[in-house]
Parts: structure tokens; sequence; C-alpha cells
DNA sequence: GACTAATTTAGCAAAATAGCTAATCATCGA
DNA sequence: TCGATGATTAGCTATTTTGCTAAATTAGTC
């Protein structure tokens, strides 16, 4: 399996949003839990997943830990996947996102 | 939930390479049985997942039943989370590509 | 209508997933 | 070293997922 975990651990939508709160800054695990209504322990398992995927890294500072997003982890395999499945509508989306915005 | 049944249906290896395999051309249910070491009505049921996901749609020929891939779906829904959650990646890997083509 | 081919639906068992609480590990400060 | 704080690990249960086989469905043919 190549970029498999990386699906798997996207699969959760915890887990998902776990990625958007670390998308503007790194924060302690704590501070993670904190913004959603499971356990602890819960949260601490699904970084772990996420981890594992290579989708975030974790920083020891004393007593905490801080996990920060790997956007090119993210990037990459999403990436990776869409230019194997469908080259063509990235070309596409590319070119309607820059029509809109100009 | 929003997109979340994409990601669900992304998290299984099996659906992923039906979406491979229906890169270039649609194709019926009983083909694409055929690519896989797993039992027809297993196929059967990720066809259905992936259909629920909008990511293949289906087309009755008499017996058959071909399915196509859906890249507008596809590509929707990847890129609209990484927009989400990494936006500046999504232009840093754009240049690259550029800058690694020509 | 009966028969065949292509799929899906039903029903079941095994494996994986996600949640919880309790216990353990790691670090710092008194 | 003791105690407090932050986090993870262990162990458990409930739910979901994935695979199978057997039965039902749909469409075409004799």
């Amino acid at each position: 399996m190549r970029g498999g975990s990386v699906f798997k651990a996207l699969a959760d939508p915890t887990r998902r949003q776990i990625l958007q709160e670390l998308k503007s800054r790194e924060l302690a695990a704590g501070e993670i839990a904190g913004r959603f209504p499971i356990s602890g322990p819960s949260i601490s398992r699904h970084l772990a997943i996420l981890e594992g995927a290579g989708l975030v890294s974790q920083r020891r500072d004393a007593n905490r830990i801080f996990y920060r997003l790997e956007p090119e982890s993210l990037a990459g395999a999403l990436g990776d996947f869409l230019s194997a499945v469908c080259p063509t509508q990235i070309a596409r989306r590319r070119r309607a996102a820059r029509g809109g915005k100009r």
C-alpha cells in the first residue's frame, strides 16, 4: 500500500476537522481535544493515526506535545491520486479557478 | 456531512482501484469484477458505495450495467478539501508542476 | 412461458473502527 | 522525591465494514 494510510486517515470526520484546526498554527494535544466533544484519549488516538499517515508531526515542549499540519504530505497524496485517476480534470479545474479569479 | 461520503468511499483500496480501472473508459459490473480477486456481489457493493458518493454513475444496457467515472465529483471533493485545509500548498504544487514540465 | 446471463439484494460471520474509563508515562517545580 | 499536569497506552464494548454464499431481480432468447 502506498498512500493508503492517508485515505484511511481522512475517512474519519473528526480527523479531517483536526487537520482544519491545525490549518493556521500548531496546537497542543490538549488544545485540540478541547475543541471536540470527545475524550482526550480518543483524540490522542486520532492524532496517532494522522501522524502515522504523515499528515501531522509532533514536537514536544515540556509537558505538552504540539501537533502541526504537514501540508505537503496531504497535497502530495491527494494530488498524486488525482493525477493517477483523472489528470484531465486537474487542468480543467485549474483553468476554471484562474478564470474565476481574474 | 458535506463531502464525507467521498472520503469514506476512498478509504478502501479496492474502491480506489476500481476508480483507476474506470479512468479511461466505462466498464460493465462484470468486467470490473473480473479484474479483482473478490466476489461479484462484493464488487457490486463497492460500486454502490462509489455511486452513493457520486464518484461513478451507472447506465443500463440490456443485461449489463455500465459504470463510468465522474471525474468532476472526485476532483471537486478533493480540491475543496485541499483548499479548505492548505490552500497555499495547492499554488505551490501548481508552480512546481509547471516548472517541472517546461 | 421457460431458460440463461448479468447484477443486485439478503443474511451472516470475521475483522476493523471509534468511543469510553482506568492506568501508566513523562516533565516540571516545590 | 512528591505532587501536579499533560498526554498516551491498555482494555473493553458497541458499531461499522468487508467478505462470503444463496436467493431474488432484470433483460434477452428460444
